[in-house]
DNA sequence: CGCTGTGTTGATCTTCTTCAACCCGCGTGG
DNA sequence: CCACGCGGGTTGAAGAAGATCAACACAGCG
């Protein structure tokens, strides 16, 4: 499995006293349901660059991202790559292994993160007798499209300069501060649809008009009028 | 409600001897359980250009798709319009109604169609203590979830040329045989994310090459070959 | 008959890709 | 310790691809 490679195991989660609970796909959970989980739930530490699946393989759990920031990504007919989503806390990755498919993308870590690994059969169990589960499952699953609705309509229509722009905007939308952190110049392209140099271009000009400034390496601070004003033509 | 404008009702389904009945939403349902839904199912045939619901429209109904296409469309910042996902016969539409949501979409008819319109209290209610249908919900949500994954990987990557073939390719390869109804240039350029005079030109261009012929209005025979080997690069 | 909407085509201009060079920070091996 | 290579970012120049604006063909229809 790709996750022993270099992961770190921190043992065995406590889902009852999670300090997610209530944001967490267990969230509906009554404190019987917990007896039902007899295999243990476990979880891990992600460092950059590392896989926590790969496409294709046999979809034997889902996981829960409880901190840091995952890609999952899928391969075109010419070999090359493009970024579908960002799977970040509360999120949950791989749920097409719910109804007994394989993974449908590589999902490979941006930002350092933590996340715990349900089995199937665990997931499934609970899942026939509690509607609070089923409701949980059904908002991930609801999210995740709304997601991919918003990264077609935002992320991979209009100009690059646009593009670069609206990604900014949802990066920092969703911290409280006016600041993100940025990925490689080939994760940017990958997720807007344009190469890497336009990436890099387009992100050299927002400095250069100080629209944003880097106030740590890949960390950016940014002007969200100016992007918003770009965002918008 | 929108689609009351000019639909043609058809009357109450009967959904325990609909022809559907296998592939539909409600295949995993007995027939006791039909006992369980007091309101009426409606059935609807709804003619190209209306509208079945609106986005920001409060969710009161999924509808799943009898026969016919319908595009879900939503719209950006700057007032222009993207076609972020088909849904054809057995595909459910409005799925996030079932979560409170407003739908996230306009949805409308490109093919002539019909629908069948379920409450979400009846859908709910079955669901609730349903493994059938509440297996056949995640599929169809992750149905969508792929569709849309689809959409950014081979329809919103790559040139023009190549984007115009794949939509081709996704058109004809749900149909047994190797040919298409194909929408306006205009719908053709929301979809791919071009203008309506490229796709113009790219069709037409295909036309040339003979790797698609118009045998009817708006009805095209394809290469196959000729049009994996565009797609590809 | 003229009008309107859709498709097509042409000419021009902008944008993006492509290919190339170069910088810089970092780690490695001599 | 230093030279070297390597990867990521940046920039330049050239060309290709698509957008834009404009014209026109054509069918359907009042």
């Amino acid at each position: 499995m790709s996750i022993t490679s270099k992961a770190a195991w921190r043992g065995e989660a406590d889902c009852l006293n999670c300090s997610l609970r209530t944001s967490v796909l267990f969230a509906g959970l009554e404190e019987k349901d917990f007896d039902q989980i007899h295999r243990p739930i476990e979880e891990f530490n992600l460092a950059p660059h590392q896989v926590l699946y790969r496409a294709g393989d046999p979809g034997d759990a889902v996981y829960t991202i409880r901190s840091g920031l995952l890609k999952l990504v899928q391969y075109l007919p010419d070999g090359g790559q493009r970024i579908v989503r960002l799977v970040h806390s509360t999120d949950v990755a791989g749920l097409e292994a719910l109804l007994g498919q394989p993974y449908q993308h590589d999902a490979v870590v941006l930002q350092p993160a933590s996340v715990c690994r349900l089995p199937i059969d665990v997931v499934k169990r609970l899942d026939r007798d509690n509607p609070g589960l089923h409701q949980e499952l059904m908002r991930r699953w609801q999210r995740a499209l709304s997601e991919a609705d918003a990264w077609l309509t935002q992320l991979s229509t209009g100009t690059a300069r646009q593009r670069v722009a609206r990604l900014l905007l949802r990066l920092v939308e969703r911290n409280g501060e006016p600041a993100c952190e940025l990925f490689s110049r080939e994760d940017v392209g990958a997720m807007l649809g344009i190469t890497t140099e336009t990436a890099s271009r387009m992100v050299a000009e927002f400095k250069r008009k100080n629209v944003i400034a880097e106030i740590a390496p890949g960390r950016f601070r940014c002007d969200i009028k100016s992007l918003r004003t770009i965002a918008a033509d």
